[in-house]
DNA sequence: TCGGACTATTGATCAATATCAATATTCTGC
DNA sequence: GCAGAATATTGATATTGATCAATAGTCCGA
């Protein structure tokens, strides 16, 4: 068998317990089929209609996945941080539904759809962590389907600030996703003046603190009030409330 | 081993082609894990927050799944039809993120997430089907984040009754979905009485036909043009245009 | 077949947020 | 440190779609 280059670090098709229950033969194999990648920000994966061979596997960094109009609106489906897939969406699809784009420096693993689906039929320990990465991001996906269908522009702005909060850091440190306000804003079904005009209103009221580059919660409470539900939807149950109109 | 009382049919883990390759103590073995239940319509499988411990594959009739804020707002997540898994976003998580209620007569199969994971790890075939089926309802996911974010309200009308052609149905027939006004507004973030405006000009312009409890599309092409992307996320370039505001 | 309840349609008005526009701030390359 | 560009803030106004309300159609049981 070949000698193994790729580097055995924390993404869900590289991840150390995976290759538990291996033989070293089969490692060396999926290592094989992992084709490494960097990508600098704002450099893509991938665009929206390109042809789709490869799913990929974030390895660190943060990308967004965006849809178009063919007129120009832009809306991000999600954030993709370290440990997530993308492209998966392809698996029996043809060209990519999205683009992806690199917010920060990436390192990403691609594999090739057969390859991937001849590693699953062989490695059951893969295919768990591959369900297991897919169905939390199912979850995520119908999270932000719950914000855009029936929150109001605060309520969303405060779901979004709170989502950030287990992407790392303490929950009253820094927020470690820097988006600029149009990114907010197409994250949320909002436009940039709108998302401006409400961190400008929770500023005001106390209840983040923002510089240039920054954001900071100070008061979470008030803040999940505002969102009316629960962020981490696998959780406690509702709270507060605020009517949409 | 035991006898088998478990029906073949088509559904994610029932589907025959699963068995291939499997042994019969194999098969036998899954078909005891599956509890297959039947419901009404209106009747719940489950509700949101709810403690998890199951996961459902629908087999045969449609479900709505549905998340609500504490004041009564509404979102449908997913209409989920034969073939679909639901609850596997809880194959980590302690409470169901939504409620899933029958539509139709409904056939399901449930699995304890412990049994599905022992499953999954004996028999790739079967997880790689869970990985399609997801992969797919992920798709779907973000179509509808697509329509949600950045969509006006005739073009998410148009955009919803051409996600319905594939569901079955020849494209000019009757659409095989029977949801209120209420409904499709919860869909689409919108309110009962602009979907009721937006299809009664649909039908003024003769785009569609709408009866007591039927709907036929007349034009399918400037529904698509009314739509502006692709319905098929996974399919051909886009087409024409209209601005959001 | 009637009556009540639910669902859909239609109209008038309101309000949240988009749009348009001007200014201020921050960032970048030189 | 400066000039230009990009990003963010703030204000004035417009517009989509919500809300409130009344009517009409449909379904269902008695």
């Amino acid at each position: 068998m070949a000698t193994c280059s790729c580097e055995v670090k924390a993404c869900v098709l590289c991840e150390d317990r995976l290759y538990a229950g291996l033989s070293k033969d089969q490692i060396c194999q999926l290592r094989e089929h992992l084709i490494r990648e960097l990508y600098e920000p704002r450099e893509a994966l991938f665009r929206e209609g390109d042809p789709a061979t490869y799913l990929f596997a974030l390895r660190h960094g943060q990308l967004k996945l965006t849809s178009s109009m063919p007129d120009g609106r832009q809306q991000i489906l999600r954030i993709a941080v370290a440990g997530q897939l993308l492209g998966i969406e392809t698996f029996k699809g043809r060209t990519y539904p999205f683009t992806a784009e690199a917010l920060t420096d990436v390192v990403a693993c691609k594999i090739s759809h057969d390859d991937l689906r001849n590693i699953i039929e062989a490695n059951p320990a893969i295919s768990l962590r591959v369900i297991e990465t897919l169905s939390h991001e199912l979850d995520q996906a119908e999270s932000l389907i719950r914000d855009l269908g029936l929150k109001t522009a605060p309520e969303k702005v405060s779901s979004f600030l709170l989502s950030l909060v287990p992407l790392g850091g303490d929950p009253n440190g820094d927020l470690p996703l820097r988006l600029s306000r149009r990114e907010i804003a197409e994250m949320l079904g909002l436009t940039e003046e709108t998302v401006s005009r409400v961190m400008a209103d929770f500023v005001r009221r106390k209840l983040i603190e923002s510089g240039r580059g920054f954001i900071r919660i100070l008061d979470r409470k008030r803040l999940e009030e505002i969102n009316g539900i629960d962020v981490n939807t696998t959780g406690s149950p509702p709270r507060a409330v605020s009517a949409k109109r």
